[in-house]
DNA sequence: CCCTGTTGGTGTACGCTGTACACTCCGAGA
DNA sequence: TCTCGGAGTGTACAGCGTACACCAACAGGG
């Protein structure tokens, strides 16, 4: 026909590494974590499982690039201000990446051992502290403090309410104060804001950046005040 | 021989929820949590895997009642003092018993729904602002806030450094601390108030308890000045 | 030109997992 | 004594990660 080139009938694009990541970035998007599996991988990239085997040591190696597709979307740190607002920009940037691969942070967290990508993520986020005048012991200690927020996450511990019907709303909502008043208390409260008795649950993105500021002015207290004593 | 029990040679104790359950968390506990399937609790019990379905409905309840047994362990709020002290001694508690059981902070993270249990201490967490004199609204941040810490840990984020033979060890920090200098620097700097070049990482006692004192400054703050505008 | 070595994809197979289902056995109640 | 229910068993299945042998296509050198 054309060119002496694309001769074969649906001569699929050769794997690499890459392809492999990114289709293993977009199965776990769609859908769980649990749901990728080397098989249902190789299947989507029209391919038998062993032969992701040729790209990728094996599954470990796998999530572990998946994480540094992740962490590569996060933006750079920005020069030219604060630390306090570089930090934040910084963790907020980490945080949108973190809620378009909702299964990162698990993964990030089941990880033995970081890969270079995360280390060089890590280092710059030590350096942004450094260069804002913070003494080597407390970056330390603000970086523990931190904790997974410095990925853009805290942990979910319990992903959502299973809200049932409305009906029965009102009477299990009676039975639950009994047991648990302090939890009803707070629910209706947050229900009260909202429209439903047992709504969408919280407003995460308000609850993470009321934490995050909090601990960013705990911590310039304490770069004020010179530091720390053990 | 002796009385009309005890005929059979060697008769089992029967298996119970209970003893499925204490079985569990010793098995978890000497070794990793993937290192507990049904089939080797099982054999632990000395029983065929599908006994173990008699008394519990699936892996997922095992797991539920394993988080149980831990959340057990922790203290109950003591009564009469203030709030801040009240709760720092709680949460140290809960610390203790996810130490003993190092396998529980992930379990606890990698559930879907809590447990009656983990409710229950969730709510009386929940009092304990409460009669502290927080505000509903205030107390449900600071409860995002914590975060994990209310159970006694924070994500440690890789596990343990795998620091190889001490003679490279020199040649290793000249190479990383070309590509990684903030690291290095605070490695060295965590080194250099301890042995090795390499340390046995850092003291996690003390950054739990820096950051909780941290939160629990920065809150009683706010408690001060009487809530949080949004 | 052929010959050979490397590289990417295949097929088969193994040991492990959780668990569904049909079975047996034993003690208690009618 | 007969029956019934519940505890423990045995077999079986689908799914997992991956080791290993194989094979087709291509590259470079004689």
């Amino acid at each position: 026909m054309a060119t002496e080139l694309q001769a074969r009938p649906m001569a699929r694009e050769p794997l690499s590494k890459d392809r492999v990541l990114r289709a293993a970035v977009a199965l776990a998007d769609g859908g769980s974590i649990e749901s990728l599996s080397m098989r249902k991988l190789a299947h989507e990239l029209g391919v038998v499982p062993m032969a992701i085997y040729k790209h990728m040591a094996n599954k470990d190696e796998l999530l572990d690039g998946m994480v540094d597709v992740v962490i590569g979307e996060i933006d750079p740190p920005l020069t030219g201000s604060d630390w306090k607002s570089a930090v934040r920009h910084r963790i907020l940037s980490a945080r949108r990446a973190l809620l378009r691969h909702p299964w990162a942070s698990g993964v990030i967290e089941s990880r033995r051992t970081p890969t270079p990508v995360v280390v060089e993520y890590m280092d710059s986020m030590l350096g942004m502290f450094r260069s804002g005048g913070f003494s080597v012991d407390l970056t330390h200690h603000v970086m523990h403090t931190m904790g997974s927020r410095v990925f853009g996450f805290t942990q979910e511990l319990f992903n959502d309410p299973p809200d049932g019907d409305p009906k029965t709303q009102a009477t299990m909502v009676r039975e639950m104060a009994a047991t648990y008043p302090h939890i009803t208390e707070l629910l209706l409260a947050i229900s009260h804001d909202r429209g439903s008795v047992v709504g969408p649950g919280c407003d995460d993105q308000f609850e993470f950046e009321f934490a995050l500021d909090l601990l960013l002015d705990g911590i310039e207290r304490l770069r004020q005040q010179g530091g720390v004593q053990a």
